[in-house]
This record gives C-alpha cells, sequence and structure tokens, in this order.
DNA sequence: CAGCTCATGTTAATGGCTTTTACATTAGCC
DNA sequence: GGCTAATGTAAAAGCCATTAACATGAGCTG
C-alpha cells in the first residue's frame, strides 16, 4: 500500500494528508505536466500521475472521466498560457507593430522550447478538437492575438493594397508553427538547424511582410 | 487459440496458412500503417498489428525489436515515399521553376491528406530522430527535394540580390508544414479553413517569393 | 453539536498490452 | 535425409485503464 511519494514533485515530497487529498485535481495536472515533459504525450500515464500525486490509481477518475480527458485539460490550460504569453509579447504593438511582431515570433517558439509539454499537449497528442468546444476556444483566443497582430500590421498598409488579415495571420502561425514543430527544441528527437530557429522566423516573417509590399525599415 | 483474422486486411481477408507467415514483416507493417490511419500512432498496438496479421503477440518480436521500433520503420517508409511524391511532383522544375514549386507545395499537402498514417508517423509520433540513421537520412533525402527546388528558384535571381537557398529551402518546408499540420486534414481532430489549404500555401509562397524580390508573373 | 449526504478516496477485480523465456516447427542448405 | 537457424507459439510477469463496491470525512442543516 503506501502510494508513498516520488523522489520530487511539483509540490514538496512528503507532505503527508489525510484521506482526501485536496487538492488532487490540480496535482494531476501537475503531474501531468511533469510526466509529459519527461517522456512525451504517448509514454505518459494515468496511473503514474496518480502515484506522483500519492493516491491510489482509481482517484483521478474523480476528477476526469479518463486518460484523454486529463491530457485535453493540460492543452487548455496550455492554450490559456500561450494566449497570456503571446499578448504579453504582442504588447498591442507597442511602441510599433513592426517590433511588436518580432517579439512575438520570438515568443511563439520560446514557448514551444520551454513548454514542450504544453506544446505538445495542445498540437502534438491528437485530441480531437470536436470533443471539447473550451478547448477549441481557448486555442482560437491564443490565435486571436496572432489575427490581432496581423490587423495592425496590415492597417499600416495603403488601403489599395492592404492583404486579406485573416490571410496574413494565418500565414504567420503556420510559419511559426512549422519552425517550432520541425526545429523548435533541442530535442534529440528533432532536427537541428545551422542558424537559431528565432533567426529563422525572423527573416521569414520579413521577407513575407517585404512580398506584401510593408516597407520595412532598411536592416 | 486461433488468431484468427480480423474482419479485413490490407491483403485478403482469410487466406490460411502454415506456421510461418511467409511475409510477416512486410504484413506487419501494413497492418500498423492501417491501425494508425484509424486511430492515430498513439492508438495503434503492437498486439493488434500482430491479430491483424493473423499471428501470435510475440510473433512481431521477431521482426522488430519493439512497438517503437516498428513504428519507426513506418516513419522510414513514410520519408521514403514522400521524396518520391515530392521529386516527382517538382520534376527537376520543369517545365519552369515557379510552376513546379506550385506542384510541389501540392504535393506536400497532398501526402499529409492522403497518407496521414504515414505523416503523423513521420512528425508526431515522437519517435527520436537520433535512434535512427537511416530514419534521419531518409527524412534528409526527403528535404533535399526542397532543398533542389530553392536552388533553382534562387538561380533564377540575378547573384547579387540572391538570398541563402538553405534559408528559402527551410522556410518553404516550414510553411507547408505548418499549413499540413494545422489544417492539413479533414480530421476533426484539427482546425478548419475559410479556404483550402493548397490556397493558403500557394498564397504564402507567392508572397514570399515576391519579397525575396523574385519576379513572378502577374497573377 | 448530531446527523445526513455527497464528494472524494480506496480496494479489488477484469481485461488488454508489452515483453521475455522456453519450446515447436519448418525452410533452406549440405 | 538431416542439420541449423529463422520464424512461430505458449505461458507468464508486470503494468495500465477502467469499473464497481465500499470507506471516509467535509460541510451543511437543524
Amino acid at each position: 500500500m503506501s502510494w508513498s511519494k516520488h523522489g520530487r514533485g511539483a509540490e514538496g515530497p512528503g507532505e503527508p494528508r489525510g484521506y482526501h487529498h485536496g487538492n488532487l485535481k490540480e496535482a494531476l495536472l501537475r503531474a501531468a505536466l511533469e510526466l509529459i515533459a519527461q517522456k512525451g504525450p504517448a509514454g505518459f500515464t494515468f496511473a503514474e500521475a496518480a502515484r506522483w500525486a500519492g493516491v491510489s490509481p482509481a482517484a483521478p477518475y474523480r476528477h476526469f472521466r479518463d486518460r484523454d480527458e486529463l491530457l485535453a485539460n493540460v492543452a487548455l490550460r496550455g492554450f490559456e498560457r500561450f494566449e497570456t504569453v503571446l499578448a504579453r509579447a504582442w504588447d498591442d504593438g507597442r511602441p510599433e507593430p513592426l517590433a511588436a511582431l518580432d517579439r512575438l515570433g520570438k515568443a511563439y517558439l520560446e514557448f514551444a522550447r520551454t513548454e514542450p509539454a504544453y506544446y505538445s499537449a495542445m498540437f502534438e497528442a491528437g485530441i480531437p478538437l470536436s470533443a471539447s468546444p473550451e478547448l477549441r476556444d481557448a486555442g482560437d483566443r491564443a490565435f486571436a492575438v496572432l489575427r490581432g497582430a496581423a490587423e495592425k500590421i496590415c492597417a499600416q498598409m495603403p488601403p489599395a493594397k492592404r492583404p486579406p488579415t485573416l490571410m496574413v495571420a494565418l500565414h504567420i502561425w503556420s510559419l511559426s508553427h512549422g519552425i517550432a514543430s520541425l526545429f523548435g527544441r533541442g530535442d534529440a528527437a528533432r532536427r537541428t538547424l545551422p542558424m537559431a530557429a528565432e533567426e529563422l522566423l525572423e527573416a521569414g516573417i520579413l521577407v513575407y511582410l517585404r512580398g506584401l509590399g510593408f516597407a520595412t525599415k532598411p536592416g
């Protein structure tokens, strides 16, 4: 017996507790995040998360329908953080949209690199988007930050040659996501690059904007 | 007893066989592909592939060290097919590099859409690239097609303003991969788009090339 | 504070999967 | 024909997901 703690938790190691955990849902989310970070979304198991939280293997079922629902909740939380991070980087285009867009791109890659567990839960775990409207909405809100950025960038262009902002947002998103997915993590599982992913993305966006007719300052 | 066939195989349903299968490795690869297509790389199980091939659950271990190695072999084969498909579409830039590049992009997306099992094994299954030099090489060969295309495109530009071809190849790859990953499959698991993924990619590449200073014909 | 009730945990069990070990069969080769 | 290595099978251990029946105690109600 003794669902003894593992060596280390996101929380302290051995806080004793009574019959009830008190904050199991949160503890499971944290354990899942840690385990996904260590072994990928596939390697993560419900039972181990329970062990990690110091409860029996059946306890998690009181908080999540099944393993997939826990995974979906991790992804949901990931999208929320992602939105926050992106919004902070974009900062409404201050002081200048182009500089802000550059920050936005870097923030995108940094998130993928520093939060690989969230990132893979969000984009690579194969969670059916249809299964949870909340998940889809959270993703949409994160994308809305990119959309807002595209809008402000496009607004700087003369109306006659202004491109569709949705298209611009999708292009920037796709390029960022492509770079993050293919090269974004120092991971042995990924390819490495003869340059920093950040540089690659920055250059790509600059070329793209130039192609739109956006007058970028020399440099 | 009776590792009876499932309803349907890639092969005929009930060809009887003796003690030895005769072509188990191939059958397992096919079964894996089919199962991944149905339930994603995570849902696929070694045991079910064995059942599908009509052998005992231990038989596959004569051909693959473990489940992951089978997955890696699927990915390997996927990269080989991918290279073939891309090379055929590019056709060495004939009759004209820009048109060929457009075909290349469409072929990329078509592969992701029509061979989702291969595509996810290749890019989303979390196979450690380091584990298999062959796998990495196969991926590199597929990428080489894109690289060759970038080269020919760049060669059309005046040397003075010619961009680094590796960078161009990486941008095109990333944009293609980003679009394929995010929107590439009619999948309920993915987001849908107000336009065809092909159009999005084509437009993105055109804008990008214009940004490079590549003179695209009007249109 | 007593008692009730419901949320939250535990136990125990079922069934699947992965992987290993010991054994069986047979294809290919001399 | 007979040997050997390759290829399958059987059986078993250990883990996981999931469920049903039961236990605990937190929080409300009076």
